[in-house]
DNA sequence: AACGCATACAACCGCATGGAA
DNA sequence: ATTCCATGCGGTTGTATGCGT
């Protein structure tokens, strides 16, 4: 069945999303919640498409994204979660909930993989390269046996997923101890643990208004001049002030309360679907587990993964000890 | 200053998946 | 069981920006 594409092509723009548009959609987001998104062009009148919206808002605009440099750490974190998950970009993110799977994948292509490649060449920092390493090999030999079990006899494959959901947890276990404690997964308590897309968007402003010569060509000089009217005929603020006050001025809504994990409805847009359970981690490891016994076993060998179900994390008290 | 190339990243596209009808 | 739809995901592309010549 041909299915018919998500908007019309007609009429819908394309391309980097201006200041307005954000502004209009977080309104919106502000105002019913994310999802639901095929409604959002018609009722915010934004000429764009309703995956353009999810996109926007799930990559860009949301609460709780940080943008800028990786640390070392998340840089850590990531290669050997990929070598460990693969490009499962929102598996991955989904450990790093400050981060959208789009940007770490971004940051793969353009950093790490190269990265890696100059390391691998031969340098410093072998203990990263033996980790990728490592776990790519057990990783890529468990997805490659899995794709050519179809070659072995029973018994060899029980037995080699045996093996591998052993190596499986080590990797685990490696990619989980980066750095001592998970703290990556605990929402920062000292800060906003989720700045809000106000935020989000009094930066994106802000760096619009300091390069405006050159943003012209995504929105009009006009344009700016409206929202910057709109910002300060609510708040009356003037040129210096922060401009994520103005923006909780005008929207009328706090950083707090907007990127509070209590709030429901933002709660769920605070990380990628499975990182809301990380509130708590125990529930975390659960989730990862099954995750992980989805992908190696593929729902076929229940031995495998009532062995590794019978695994705990906290058989293992010094899991996260280096 | 102008040009070309490289890089980074936002956004798009197409397919997969899961749930509702 | 089938179809349809909304959403999620990963790969790819387009473009702005930086940098060297």
């Amino acid at each position: 069945m041909g299915r018919p594409p998500c908007c019309d092509k007609l009429g819908v723009k394309k391309g980097p999303w201006t200041p307005e548009e954000d502004i209009m959609l977080v309104t919106y987001v502000q105002q019913h919640g994310p999802g639901n998104w095929r409604q959002v062009p018609t009722n915010t009148g934004l000429r764009r498409c309703s995956k353009s919206c999810r996109l926007r808002w799930t990559n860009y605009l949301r609460p709780g994204i940080r943008r800028g440099d990786f640390t070392a750490d998340e840089e850590k974190m990531i290669i050997q979660l990929q070598a460990l998950l693969g490009n499962k970009w929102a598996a991955i993110a989904s450990y790093l909930p400050e981060r959208t799977d789009n940007d770490i994948k971004n940051y793969w292509n353009t950093h790490l993989k190269k990265k890696l490649k100059k390391l691998q060449m031969g340098s410093d920092e072998q203990d990263l390269i033996q980790v990728h390493n490592n776990n790519k090999d057990q990783f890529t030999s468990s997805t490659s046996s899995s794709s050519s079990s179809h070659c072995m006899s029973k018994g060899q494959w029980e037995k080699r997923l045996q093996t591998d959901i052993h190596m499986a947890k080590q990797a685990l276990n490696d990619a989980l101890s980066v750095d001592h404690k998970p703290n990556f997964f605990v929402p920062q308590v000292t800060k906003p643990s989720y700045p809000s897309s106000t935020d989000n968007i009094a930066k994106l402003l802000k760096g619009f208004m300091k390069n405006s010569p050159k943003s012209n060509k995504i929105c009009s000089k006009s344009s700016i001049d409206e929202v910057n009217a709109a910002i300060s005929s609510e708040s009356k603020i003037s040129s210096g002030v922060d401009l994520s006050e103005a923006f909780e001025s005008l929207f009328g809504f706090d950083k707090s309360t907007f990127g509070s994990p209590e709030n429901s409805d933002f709660s769920q847009s605070n990380t990628s679907p499975e990182g809301s359970i990380f509130q708590d981690e125990s529930k975390r490891f659960t989730m990862f587990e099954n995750w992980l016994l989805d992908e190696i076993a593929g729902g076929v060998v229940d031995q495998g993964k009532e062995e590794l179900s019978h695994f705990s994390f906290d058989e293992s008290p010094d899991f996260f000890d280096n």
